[in-house]
DNA sequence: GTGGCCCCTGTTTTT
DNA sequence: CAGGGGCCAC
């Protein structure tokens, strides 16, 4: 049985059989950190005779999860079922609902997503006069999220401005809502896990002394309350086994501190480290541009990836003229490359940002070529989508205020804006919820002691609601989650609702059907592991199993994932590494690790794509070469073709892309010329106006300034393009 | 109360 | 360019 452990190198063996009882193992890209984990799991049961109901393991996604699961059924069998394996969040969730009395909520509270936290906070903007164009929902969700992370209740906020201060004040309205609507956020999972622990230590103790081991995966992308949440469940055993990679944290505007395996080691002075360098996925020219971008970030563990699979293919390069023929390329590449035996599961395609997958996906249906789209958002966040389970959670638990809100006048019913606010007013009058209201109306009609409150029209209305409300709980009681879907669905005739004969409708009724689907699928299991299931889906869980056609994904959803031949495309300035990210050196760091994490996806052969022009917002911009590109040694590349460049400058007759036999050197051998720009200078610009030059350098032959406008902030331009005037 | 139109703005990544 | 919000007409 042990026979698999022959299989490992030196170093994955020491850490599956490692009887330290705190293991930090540095997994760079590729080197089986997945494979040690369920072998050192495997080892502990079989070997060490642990029970695997005694054992934790933590997961990122629902698909590393799963994975992990199926793996580690075909080495133990049954047993893996009394072994928990999961999601933080999830496991925070389970905690949380069976400790639910020693809370503020109860057992069946709902999870509200990004966009309900947003809509709650509007309303407190609202509600508390605000104006939210000067303080954004986004930046005050920042706030509230950051200090949930870091543990952080409304009271515990600082107000030293009055930023601050209405920060602090959002916040508290915010948290009475999500009481009263018996529902947490994606960070209260995690803060009240904690809270529950430090506030009861019966309970920690209940949960330390079961968990003899703990393991955790993408340890580098904890943040602080996860951080402290592994130390309370394994705060009687002290036996944690973390796996991780500074160089992969890719999470930190989430709150994900990389610096978590610093703390690791002080707070565990005899923790062991082990350093896997052994990469079995990737060919050497691969791995040697990984590092090349790598080693410029700092403050890291120096580490020596090295593989035995070769050297491979150079790194590809195409410089299109457009976001257009960027897009074109990497299909026409594809469609070559399929045509000539090869699978079409074999290429992904990484971007920085979700909106280019646009023009990919035109490309791909001109090519009539099937492609995988990977992102949760683009089904569950469909308003036909979100309208459904808005009902289904409201008949889950009538208090979520969010759901109400969303459904109440769908289809149009009469309940507007007006009607919805007294039904408020009313309810907090009598210190009830609105949802109390509502159904003593559908429940009593004219007899409601509320009735007469309202106008009769409203009343009428809303007790309409009421009663289809109370027949859908009552129904929900004693029918499956299938049958109170349809019925929901055939009551409010939602099909004719949205489905309006043309092709979009027809769509979103196709998406309401594959709900319908998923509630299937949670027959057995029931409605509350449906909605929680549903709230805490990731884009990476929705990659699909079985690969034949080209994935279209984020370079944050390729994390842990592999294909033979990779594309990054838009490798300008500004998109990677981002505009938001030029000024923060912390964050540039960040976005070099995001490029690392799409490079050494690549199995074979890397193909990198940049545009020397896009439509960002309308408007054609020139771009500037991404400074990652430098940073990968010359040798390493090969020039897909050429362009007449915003760096290069070649004949205008000069061929779009000839095959290859164009070298990077000669260019950039001319003389460079004189500096013409100088820091400190203003100059115009005929688009951006007025600004001052902040930095200039000669790079190829061009001339490179970088320029602080008064309209639209720093830039960097090509000077042969940007055509600056230099002012007085 | 509803639906349509127009302007404005903003523009990363996601458990 | 696209989504959201405000405003107007029915």
């Amino acid at each position: 049985m042990m026979d698999a452990l022959k299989n490992l190198n030196p170093q994955q063996h020491e850490a599956v059989t490692s009887s330290a009882r705190q293991l930090l193992v540095l997994a760079g890209p590729g080197s089986g950190k997945t494979r040690v984990l369920t072998q050192r799991i495997a080892f502990l049961v079989n070997e060490n005779k642990v029970s695997p109901h005694s054992i934790l393991a933590v997961t990122f996604t629902n698909k590393a999860a799963r994975e992990m699961r199926t793996r580690l059924e075909r080495m133990l069998g049954k047993g893996v079922n009394a072994l928990w394996l999961g999601t933080f969040h999830a496991i925070c969730a389970r905690i949380l609902r069976s400790e639910a009395d020693a809370l503020p909520f109860d057992n069946n509270f709902v999870i509200m997503d990004a966009d309900d936290q947003q809509s709650i906070i509007k309303r407190v903007l609202k509600d508390l006069n605000i104006d939210d164009k000067l303080y954004r929902p986004a930046s005050i969700h920042n706030v509230i999220s950051n200090a949930k992370n870091a543990m952080q209740g409304p009271d515990q906020v600082k107000s030293r401005t009055y930023r601050e201060e209405i920060s602090k004040r959002v916040y508290e309205q915010y948290e009475k809502i999500l009481r009263s609507s018996n529902a947490v956020d994606f960070d209260d999972l995690l803060m009240w896990s904690v809270r529950l622990f430090e506030e009861n230590p019966q309970i920690r103790e209940k949960y330390g002394q079961r968990f003899e081991h703990v393991l955790v995966d993408e340890f580098q992308d904890t943040n602080q309350a996860q951080y402290e949440l592994l130390k309370h469940l394994s705060s009687v055993h002290h036996c944690l086994f973390v796996v991780g990679d500074e160089d992969q944290s890719i999470y930190r505007w989430r709150g994900a501190d990389y610096r978590n395996v610093l703390r690791f080691q002080s707070d565990y002075p005899k923790s062991e480290k082990i350093l896997l360098e052994r990469n079995y996925r990737s060919t050497q020219n691969v791995l040697d541009a990984a590092q090349a971008v790598i080693n410029q970030n700092k403050s890291r563990t120096p580490k020596n990836l090295y593989s035995k699979r070769g050297e491979g293919p150079l790194i590809s390069l195409y410089d299109a003229v457009d976001d257009h023929a960027e897009a074109a390329y990497v299909v026409d590449d594809i469609v070559d490359r399929i045509a000539s035996g090869q699978e079409g599961g074999e290429f992904a395609i990484m971007y920085r940002t979700n909106a280019q997958s646009r023009l990919l996906e035109e490309a791909f249906l001109r090519a009539n070529i099937p492609y995988r789209l990977v992102g949760a958002q683009r089904f569950y966040g469909r308003r036909e989508v979100k309208d459904i389970i808005s009902f289904l959670r409201l008949v889950h638990n009538t208090y979520d205020s969010v759901s109400l809100a969303r459904v109440i006048n769908v289809p149009p019913r009469g309940v507007g804006s007006k009607t919805l606010l007294d039904l408020d007013q009313i309810a907090q009058n009598n210190n009830l919820t609105s949802s109390d209201v509502l159904l003593s109306l559908g429940e009593l009609g004219q007899k409601s002691p509320f009735w007469d409150t309202f106008s009769s029209r409203s009343a009428s209305m809303l007790a309409h609601f009421g009663s289809l409300l109370m027949n859908w709980r009552e129904f929900g009681q004693s029918n499956p989650l299938p049958d109170l879907f349809d019925r929901i669905l055939a009551d409010i005739g939602y099909k004719a609702y949205i489905d309006d004969g043309t092709e979009m409708g027809d769509g979103r009724w196709e998406n309401v059907l594959e709900l319908r689907r998923l509630a299937y699928e949670y027959e057995e299991r029931g409605i509350t592991e449906f909605l929680e299931n549903i709230a805490l889906v990731s884009d990476q869980d929705t990659v699909p199993e079985e690969n034949d056609a080209p994935t279209l994904l984020t370079l944050h959803a390729a994390k842990g994932l592999e294909f033979s031949h990779v594309y990054i495309v838009g490798l300008d300035e500004g998109l990677l590494p981002h505009s938001r990210s030029l000024e923060d050196p912390e964050e540039m760091a960040e976005e070099r690790r995001l490029f690392y994490v799409g490079i050494t996806r690549a199995k074979n052969h890397l193909t990198l794509v940049r545009a020397g022009q896009r439509s960002n917002y309308g408007r054609f911009e020139y771009t500037m070469e991404s400074r990652f590109i430098d940073d990968i040694p010359e040798e390493l590349i090969k020039r897909e073709g050429v362009r007449l460049g915003v760096q290069r400058l070649t004949p205008l007759s000069h061929p779009r892309w000839e095959p290859s036999s164009y070298e990077r050197s000669t260019p950039k051998k001319e003389t460079p010329k004189e500096s013409r720009y100088q820091a400190g200078m203003r100059v115009t610009h005929s688009t951006w106006g007025s600004g001052l030059v902040v930095e200039t350098r000669i790079l190829g032959n061009d001339e490179t300034v970088t320029v602080m406008f008064e309209s639209v902030g720093l830039k960097r331009l090509a000077a042969s393009v940007a055509r600056l005037e230099i002012v007085g």
